[in-house]
DNA sequence: ATTCAGGTGCGAG
DNA sequence: CTCGCACCTGAA
């Protein structure tokens, strides 16, 4: 079965650029499991190659979930407008916002913090295996806010999870007891769904931009981690030191509603050129000034 | 052995 | 409200 796309989008930077943590790649393409099914995907010049999904609704799921219907080109030629992006999107464009599941991609941010790549991946893997239901040979689904609710400390404690183990289930907690909704959330103004994820145990600023931009598809959203601030820090502010906060404004007024998109690009960037700690200077020669970039529209 | 990693919750000024 | 600090734990 196939998928059609449309340019620039690019399925290889899309799971990988950070935004989600089930995925693996390789030469041929990128597994991983979808509506209980282990799929592998490919992107050739007739479109998303997909084995392992036969349901025709699983495949417009599968569609929505990696925003194949994206206007990807018109976002990005808004971008192209930002005179350091105009440099960085050559190296990083076809990226697409993803539609996560809220309470997984929630889950999978909290397990984020102040962690590195692959132990969020085994967290989440060992999570997956130890609770998640088998719905296949070798293939787990996502275990329920129950499942994680009832499970023993001690039991979380063999993912790895550390610190976060009593936030994962203080917040499975508030889910399976209905106190929280994850649905709700979704259709509340921006704001004040961001003042209700930053409620939930372990969840901050940070995380809930990560929820608000990879389940809601909230553009505003402006996930700033250690990896963006320095991108921003280092491309918009002469490499001055500046707040989170600061960081917020300037990409609220700089890109409006494509800033997770902006975002995505910076933090791909940045982390794929490697040394992004190190004082490597803007991308090609130019070095942008905070005030010189023509702005977005909103 | 020591260090580092996609933040958050706390207490103190 | 801003600022500094501790923090589970696997991998290099």
């Amino acid at each position: 079965m196939v998928l059609p796309v449309r340019p620039p989008y690019d399925l290889c930077r899309t799971v990988q650029c950070g935004q989600a943590f089930g995925w693996r790649t390789d030469n041929t393409g990128v597994t991983g499991v979808f509506a209980a099914r282990r799929v592998r995907l490919a992107q050739t010049a007739g479109g998303i190659l997909v084995e392992g999904l036969s349901d025709e609704r699983d495949l417009v799921r599968l569609r929505h979930y990696l925003g194949l219907d994206e206007p990807l080109e018109a976002v990005e030629s808004e971008l192209m407008r930002d005179r350091v992006l105009r440099r960085i999107l050559p190296h990083t464009s076809g990226i697409a916002l993803l539609r996560q599941n809220p309470w997984e991609c929630l889950v999978s941010f909290i397990i984020s913090a102040f962690n590195n790549i692959p132990k969020i991946e085994l967290s989440l893997d060992r999570l997956t295996r130890q609770f998640g239901d088998g719905v296949a040979e070798g293939v787990w689904s996502f275990p329920e806010p129950a499942r994680l609710a009832g499970a023993r400390l001690k039991e979380l404690h063999r993912c790895a999870l550390g610190y976060r183990a009593p936030y994962v289930r203080q917040v499975a907690r508030l889910m399976a007891s209905g106190r929280v909704d994850l649905s709700a959330i979704g259709q509340m103004p921006f704001h004040e769904a961001r003042h209700a994820l930053q409620a939930l145990p372990g969840v901050g600023e940070k995380v809930a931009d990560c929820v608000l931009l990879f389940a809601y598809r909230r553009g505003e959203a402006f996930p700033v981690d250690v990896w963006v601030k320095r991108a921003v820090e280092r491309w918009y502010f002469h490499g001055r030191r500046v707040t989170a906060r600061q960081i917020q404004e300037f990409a609220r007024s700089q890109f409006g509603p494509l800033a997770g998109y902006a975002q995505q690009h910076l933090f791909y960037y940045i982390r794929e050129r490697g040394n992004g700690g190190t004082r490597e200077r803007a991308p090609a020669r130019t070095r942008a000034r905070p005030q010189s970039g023509r702005r977005l529209p909103r």
